[in-house]
Order: C-alpha cells, then structure tokens, then sequence
DNA sequence: GTGGTCTAGACCACT
DNA sequence: GTGGTCTAGACCACC
C-alpha cells in the first residue's frame, strides 16, 4: 500500500506524506476513514515513529486530515482535499507552461507536445 | 536584476543558481557577457562570497557558464545551453499532468484546460 | 585508509574524491557499504568538515554514492559506478599514445612498449 | 603557429608552455633556435607579457630551452630535450593502463584496445 | 548523530 | 582584481 524509498533524496516523511495523499486523491481510502496508527505503520514499514507522526502532522496541517486525541487520524471530505491538490498542480503546470514559452515555443507546438506526452500516458496505464 | 529571498527554504546560493539560468534563457545575458564578479555580486546581495561561488561553480557545472582564472565568469553560447534547460521542464511537466490525470482529469478536459492556460500567459505578455 | 597530501597542488578534497573512488572500484567499498561520516573522517584526517563535504558532494554528483540525510553516505551499485571511471581512463589513455607517436614512435616499438609495461605490472601484483 | 584557448580551464601560460614543447619535439624548433621576444609575442598572441614570461620561465627550469640574458631564448639539444618529455609520458601511459587493469581488464583485451586506438590515430592523420 | 547550508575571513594562483 | 580553496564555527533539517 506505501512503498518508501530509502535511498531517494526526498525525505521518508514526505514520500509518505504524499503517498497518502495520491491514496486519498485517488478514493482508496475514503471520507472518515481512519488511517494506521503511527505505531502500527512505523513497525510496518520499518521506520522511526517520529517520520510518521511528522508526515501525519504535515497531512493534517495541510487538511487532508484531522487527528482526534486517543483516537486516531481520519480523511477529510473528498472535496475539500481534492481542491487543494488540484491547485496546486495547477499552479506548477502554468509555472512549466510558462517557462516552455520563455524559451520560444510557440503555442502550436507547445499544445501538439503536451498532446503527446498525454497519449504516452495513456499507454503507459494499459 | 537578481533578488533573493533569505526566508524561503530553497537554498541562497540555489536561487542565485537559478536566477542566472533564467536570465540567461532569455537572453538579457547573452553569449559570451561577462557575470558580476563573486565578490562584487556578494557585496551587492549582502551575503557571502561562498555563497556566491557555490552558485557560480553550478552553473559551470552544468554548462551555462564558462569561468576564468583571474578573468571572470562568462556566459556560454545559446543552443548549448537552452537544450538542457528545456529537458528539464519537459520531465516536470510530464510529471504535472500525470498527477492532474490520476485525478481523473479526462484527456479533452484538460487539453482544453492547458489551453486556456497559454492563453492567459500569451495575454499576459501584451 | 586514505592519505591527504597537505602540501600537493591539487586540492584536499580532489584527493579524497580520488580516494574514494579508488576504493570503489577496487571493490574495497562495495554495494551500499557506508562511508565515514563527514565529521568523523574530518576529525580523522584532522582537516575541515567542510572539505569533506565538499569531496562527498562531488561524489555523489558522479554517482559514486548516495547521500541520505540524517544517515550518511552510502555506495551505489558497482556497474553503474564503473563505467564513468573505464571511460575517463581510456580518454586518457588515447591522449598519451597520440602525445608518444607524435616523438616519432612507430606503432610497432609502442605496441611491445606497452606489452612490456604490462609484463611489468602482472609482475608486480604477485 | 601557437594558438591559445582563452575558455579553456588550463592556465594560458600552460598552453604557451605546451605549445612549446610540441614545436620543439616535432622538431619545428630545432637545437640553437631562438625563440620570439617576450614582448613580441605578447602583442602577436594579444596577451599580457608576464604571462608570456611566466611559460618561457618554466620552459627553462625544464630544461627545455636556455634563457642568454640580452640575447634571448634558445632551444636546447634535442635528445635531452626529448628524453625528459618522453620520460613524462610514459609515466603516465604505466599509471593508466595500471588503472585499466585494476578494473579487471586482461592483458589480452587490454592490448587489442591499444592496438585499435593506435589505427584510429594512424587513419585520423591522413 | 548525520548531512546541508551559510558566514567570516584567510591565502593562493592567474591575468 | 579575479576565481579557487580552505578553516573555524554556527544553525538547520532529517532520522
């Protein structure tokens, strides 16, 4: 379910911060669920607890989720998540648009690449 | 001409590394200009000439910029270096529309989507 | 381990980059191993942390190794860390027998030169 | 008949201490020839007179040519001229080929790879 | 404790 | 004066 990568150069807490929100994002764990406890998920991927209460408190800092003293951390209504990381690519989309541009691409084709790219996705899934 | 900002988490001597990147990019520095020198930019930014040298050695590390013993630091020619700036936006913004797709994003929407967003920059530039 | 030469013209933290890399290929320091921390190996050497930062950084930029904050600095995998060094070596390996044929030596005397220097080297691995 | 790289990172008055040593090894400049004045090629070459001075000093120190304080600078005989450069490279010719074989690399593979470096250079002068 | 960044200030090599 | 290297010592982020 979440896979950490120890040898990346980002950091454990927020591979796991953004692994849970990707699991959010993508309905697999849904409005009020509770997700594992920091103990339970520290023993299983085999990390310090400290790392996974750091992401948890970054998930909720970012209202992906709310933590209830003595009882757990639990997912936030779909909505109000997924308007948040949907800005927030979107700005970086405009950011790298941007820069394309900058660089003397033209509209044209800037829209036939990204077409392309998205194609390649596409496939990529099957 | 280049501004930092001592709060963001970004690293100084980073910024200065990707303020001269964009400056390069669009030509206001061209082939062959000479940079400020480390200690005079150091002055002028109030931070440390390290710093400054940290950022230098980067740019010549990847090729932007050529340094001379004694001389100075100076700009490299344009193909050579816009080539490896526009692999590089092209790899995030692969990654950024991945992610908007895993959202459920249909592939006509967000075409449409990136479109109006070109739009806008192109307004902008006017 | 590895031996700093204070008083030669290239720099500390070239040396120790070469240190290491030696080690590395001849498998002294294998896959994933760790190495000294940076503080440790300063202490150690009695020269600046920051030069010892300054060789790992180099390090790791030519993905000899891998650094994971918090944890150290480790070895990256044999092969990949191999092919970098062969292809630096047979650069200047080229360089030497264009500068040896340029005196006048014909094909033939160089080839039984080198033949014989290689003789001499088997030898002394016994 | 010299010709300096101003971009290059090797000192320029290394290059002109180069340069110097290939004319004289490829017999261009031959026992007793004088080279030119300081100053004159210091505004043939557009560069400054101490770094012209600079080379010729090495040059001397070297042994490859004698400085006639009034007169100029000479070239000295060949044979011990040569002797010295030949010396130097065959000490890095060993050093590399100890590298390559430190990698594993047979003597036997080792040698055909000499051996096809060698036709290329051979092909590469017609 | 481990790596990453930064400052202050020094010395050297090159032009 | 210009870039390149180094030291000493500090602070931060991460585990």
């Amino acid at each position: 379910m979440i896979e950490i990568n120890e040898k990346s150069s980002t950091p454990i807490y927020q591979q796991i911060y953004e692994s849970f929100i990707k699991l959010i994002v993508l309905k697999i764990l849904v409005e009020g669920e509770k997700l594992p406890s920091v103990r339970e998920l520290a023993l299983l991927l085999k990390i310090n607890p400290n790392t996974i209460q750091k992401a948890y408190k970054a998930l909720e800092h970012d209202q992906f989720i709310v933590s209830q003293k003595g009882k757990g951390n639990f997912v936030n209504p779909y909505k109000q998540v997924v308007g948040l990381y949907k800005k927030d690519i979107e700005d970086k989309l405009k950011l790298n648009l941007k820069a394309m541009m900058s660089v003397g691409e033209s509209k044209e084709t800037l829209m036939s690449y990204v077409n392309s790219i998205m194609e390649e996705i596409e496939n990529d899934r099957d």
